[in-house]
DNA sequence: GTTAAATACTACATATATGTAGTTAAATGA
DNA sequence: TCATTTAACTACATATATGTAGTATTTAAC
């Protein structure tokens, strides 16, 4: 039996990503009503200072009509605004309003509950090892050959 | 490094979480029709030779809406059969049935897939203490404390 | 310079989850 | 026993994701 079956690595991934979810979605939802998929779209768009639906699509790892749904939401609460690109017209170029700015903030605010929680679960340097093994799965996953 | 992956991990293990739920429900799709989350319910149901959908909610950490939608597509696809229960009459009980049975057994084989991408994104000795601090982390969360 | 291919997005069907409100049945406490 | 509470489930609205198919635009090939 290989190490990771053994372990059920898979099954206790989903459901601490499971539960963690629920936590960091309750505690955004407290901080200002933007939930935890609506800031991972936003943190791109902040941290790109614009974004096309196609790039926010391409870092999250899904599909543009997931992304085009997102988008519509976003814009609907005034967090972003969309204007359509002047070099390639098929493209929206995505800002992030001052409401949508100020709403960011509030929520990594609250989603450093959620860290802390995770300090107060193990200790730093576990937590360090934990992070670092993610960090090569997720290089093994992003790897084209597997 | 300890603050810069503190403000990580969350994030980390969403996107390892979304990344594997994608490879497995790929595979899952290719080896027999049924989903992941499908699968995951059939499990308890098999493991458990029957269960309520309470019961099913509680081991998933779910709402009892969902899994009402869920065993109603179970039920749909002939995986499993639904029968009100003698002793409680509000109570479903749910059972696999032989097609519930197979489709899961060759599930498992696909998943296994899944454990193997794990097993060769890190050595056995990092994948136990992945695993381990997994565990704590959903030990703390349960408590009832926090 | 026109056609073929790729890119960015939209529309729609479907799966999965939450949350709230309501129904029915069971358990409980005076 | 009867009222209240609790438990199991359903109904519905909504959020989030995939996947397929289609449109518009750009890029590349010839």
């Amino acid at each position: 039996m290989s190490a990771a079956s053994k372990h059920r690595v898979y099954f206790l991934l989903q459901s601490v990503s499971h539960r963690l979810k629920k936590k960091a979605d309750k505690l955004a939802f407290q901080s200002g009503g933007m939930t935890t998929a609506q800031a991972a779209v936003l943190n791109i768009i902040i941290q790109e200072g614009s974004a096309s639906q196609a790039r926010i699509a391409k870092r999250l790892s899904q599909r543009e009509s997931a992304i085009t749904t997102m988008s519509a939401r976003l814009e609907n609460a005034k967090y972003i605004t969309k204007r359509r690109s002047k070099d390639d017209r098929r493209t929206w170029v995505l800002e992030p309003t001052s409401k949508g700015l100020t709403a960011y903030k509030s929520m990594k605010t609250a989603l450093g509950e959620v860290n802390d929680l995770l300090d107060n679960s193990i200790s730093q340097k576990r937590l360090d090892e934990l992070a670092s093994c993610l960090k090569d799965i997720l290089a093994a996953l992003e790897d084209p050959d597997r």
